[in-house]
DNA sequence: ACCACAACCTGGCCGC
DNA sequence: TGCGGCCAGGTTGTGG
């Protein structure tokens, strides 16, 4: 669910809560959401820690803690973070919970139970592997043509693929390629240099939109006060099979690539 | 390098 | 109401 937009606003938006504050209890509700180290060693690395920080890289959000380890989570498909008051209780989906010096806690709560919760001392061992942050600034139009050079698979699949660029997934890449008027299913190595130029500025601007609305809320994403995301509302492709292309009146098609539903408007994208 | 497919899970929706 | 089938914003692993 979360792509780089959503996961953004979690991080800004949980920083007013957690930075700072000291981990005093954890409760693992669904063993499985603790990927590193095992569920039954999680407490004591967590417990006594204070955090640092609320950051990004790709869709995976960091808090880096005191002594040095950092707490990686991923929110896959339909997870979501809530800072909640010493009074609620969790549901069935609420899988972890941190409670807070402050009194108050965190909730981890996944309704698919995709979602994994790391605590490494080397983010690398995580990272390792994610391409480029699209909103850096140090990432040229060059360097994004030399990742998509030789690449014979649709350049729908390549921005989806988080060695290549991280942080996108199936909404933003739909959003971006009908704003770039790139057709989905060409190939990524076939894309002449001023396409890919322009991939690369509507990148920037679509995901900087997206975070200025607080990320897209189609079903289950939340913001961690429960509010929800605005940007479905500027959404031009994406899940609108058969309704009219904003730019030029042709109806939204829907493909498969990848395996991943894919929406584009086959007028204005060639 | 790339594709297809399965797994991991639950819930919403649709048709019957 | 119930049941089966399909769909879902993500990632990883297997086999070809």
């Amino acid at each position: 669910m979360p792509e780089l937009p959503e996961v953004e606003t979690i991080a800004r938006e949980l920083r007013r809560d957690l930075v700072g504050r000291r981990i005093v209890d954890v409760e693992v509700r669904w063993e499985r959401t603790i990927a590193l180290p095992s569920a039954a060693e999680v407490k004591p690395v967590l417990v006594g820690r204070q955090i640092m920080g609320t950051d990004r890289r790709g869709k995976y959000l960091l808090f880096p803690l005191s002594g040095g380890q950092t707490l990686v989570i991923h929110l896959r498909m339909t997870g979501q973070l809530h800072v909640v008051g010493p009074e609620a209780t969790p549901d069935k989906h609420t899988h972890l919970v941190l409670t807070l010096d402050s009194g108050r806690r965190l909730f981890f709560r996944d309704m698919r139970k995709f979602g994994r919760v790391y605590v490494v001392a080397d983010v690398a061992t995580i990272l390792r592997q994610l391409g480029p942050e699209p909103l850096n600034p140090d990432l040229t139009p060059q360097q994004l043509a030399a990742r998509l050079a030789g690449r014979k698979a649709p350049i729908k699949s390549l921005l989806l693929d988080q060695r290549v660029v991280a942080g996108i997934g199936n909404i933003y890449a739909d959003e971006i390629l009908f704003a770039a008027s790139i057709d989905p299913r060409r190939p990524g190595g076939d894309l002449q240099m001023n396409e890919i130029a322009r991939i690369h500025t509507v990148t920037r601007r679509v995901l900087a939109q997206a975070i200025f609305d607080h990320g897209s809320s189609l079903q289950n994403y939340q913001r961690p006060g429960g509010a929800k995301g605005q940007n479905q509302e500027r959404h031009q492709v994406f899940r609108r099979t058969g309704k009219p292309c904003a730019r030029c009146g042709t109806a939204i098609v829907r493909v498969v690539i990848g395996q991943r539903a894919t929406h584009f408007c086959p007028q204005c994208q060639r």
